[in-house]
DNA sequence: GTCTATACATTGATAGAC
DNA sequence: GTCTATCAATGTATAGAC
C-alpha cells in the first residue's frame, strides 16, 4: 500500500498535452528547425522564437529530446492529414506529387532525417513514421495507377527521391538538370503537369 | 612603401596551408561531421578527435567557418579524384554508380548540404562545387551512353537522387522499396549489376 | 502556469608565455 | 608551433517563489 498514486521517478511538474502554450513551443521548434537547422534547435532559441521564457519550456517538456519527439509526432500527424486530403483531391496523383514537392515540408523532412541519423533516442519514432508513410503512398499509387505493389514501390522511391533532391537544390539556387529529371518522372506518371520545378 | 609584406587586418598568427597538423584537424572535422553530425562539429570535439589542443585549432584556422570551408574544399577535391578514377575504370558507368552509392561519401554529402542550407558564408563554395561535379557527371554519362546532354542530365538527376535516398535510408535500417527503385535505374542504365542496395 | 534565480557544462575565440 | 590561462555567451536543466 505504499506510494499509491504517487509519481515514482518524477521530480518535476509537467504541463498537459493539450496546452496551448505547449503547442506554441512545438510551433517554434518547427520554425527553428526549418529555418535555422538542427544546430539551432536549442531551448533558448526555441523559447525566443515562441516569445516565451526558456525555463517555461521545461515545464512542458522534461528534456529537449522530449520536445523534438513531440515535434516529430506532430509533423507526422499533419503529413498524414495532408496525405488523406491529397487522396480525396480531384487528381490524387498530382496532389500526391505536390505534397512531396512542398518546399517547407521537404526542408523539415531533411532536418528530421538528420535527427534520425544521429539521435538514437528519436530514431525509432522517425523510422517508424517514415515506413508507415511510404507504405501508404505505395498502396495508393498501386491502386491509382493500376500497377502491382512492386512497380508502385519503385515509382514512389523514384518520385520521392527526385522531388526531395529538386526541392533541396532549388533552395540553394541550384536548378541544373531539374527540368530533365522531371521529364523522366512525367514519362512514368503520365498525368502530371509539365514544366514544374519546385 | 608602407606595410610592404605586412598583414594589414590580421591580429593573430596563422599556420601554413601545407601543414600536416592542419590536415589532421581537417581529417578530424570530416570524421566528426560524418559520424556525429553538424551539431557536433565544434572546435573542442574536432580537437579531441584529432588528439590535439582546442586552442591549436585557432592557430590554423581563424574561425570554425574557415575550418568548415577547408573541409568542404578538400571533400570536393577528393571527390574529383575519385571521379577521374571511375572514368578510367573498366566499366565507368558502374564505377560512377558505385561512387554515388558510397555510404561514407553520401553521409558527408548530406551533412554538407545541410551546411549549405543554413550557413551563408559557406553556401557559395558548396553550390559551386556541386554544380561543377553535376556537370562533369552529365558530360561523362552523355558520352558513355551515347545520349544527348538533356537525356543524360535527367538520368544523372534520377540516379543521384535515388542513390542518396537509398544510402541514407539504409543507414537508418529502412530498406522498403529499395530493390524496386533500383530496378528502374537498372532498366535505364542497362549495364549495372542487379540486386545492389547500398 | 509563469516567474526569478541559479548551477554547471560547453561554446567560439583571444592573449601571451615558452 | 604548442602551451596555459582565460573570457563572455550560450547550452541543458533545476529549485522554489508567486
Amino acid at each position: 500500500m505504499d506510494n499509491v498514486g504517487a509519481p515514482v521517478a518524477q521530480t518535476r511538474r509537467l504541463g498537459l498535452e493539450g496546452s496551448q502554450t505547449r503547442a506554441r513551443f512545438i510551433d517554434a521548434a518547427e520554425a527553428v528547425l526549418r529555418d535555422e537547422g538542427l544546430p539551432s534547435l536549442t531551448a533558448r532559441q526555441v523559447a525566443a522564437k515562441a516569445g516565451l521564457k526558456t525555463q517555461l519550456l521545461y515545464y512542458y517538456f522534461r528534456t529537449m529530446d522530449d520536445l523534438v519527439l513531440a515535434l516529430v509526432r506532430r509533423v507526422n500527424e499533419r503529413r498524414m492529414e495532408r496525405f488523406e486530403e491529397a487522396l480525396a483531391a480531384p487528381e490524387p496523383l498530382r496532389a500526391l506529387w505536390a505534397l512531396n514537392s512542398d518546399p517547407s515540408g521537404a526542408a523539415l523532412a531533411s532536418e528530421i532525417t538528420s535527427i534520425a541519423t544521429h539521435r538514437e533516442a528519436i530514431r525509432a519514432e522517425i523510422v517508424r513514421s517514415a515506413a508507415q508513410f511510404r507504405a501508404m503512398q505505395v498502396e495508393a499509387v498501386a491502386r491509382l495507377m493500376g500497377v502491382d505493389t512492386e512497380k508502385a514501390a519503385g515509382l514512389v522511391m523514384m518520385a520521392v527521391a527526385l522531388s526531395r533532391m529538386i526541392v533541396s537544390e532549388s533552395a540553394l539556387g541550384l536548378t541544373d538538370g531539374h527540368k530533365e529529371g522531371l521529364a523522366i518522372v512525367e514519362a512514368f506518371l503520365g498525368c502530371l503537369p509539365h514544366g514544374r520545378d519546385g
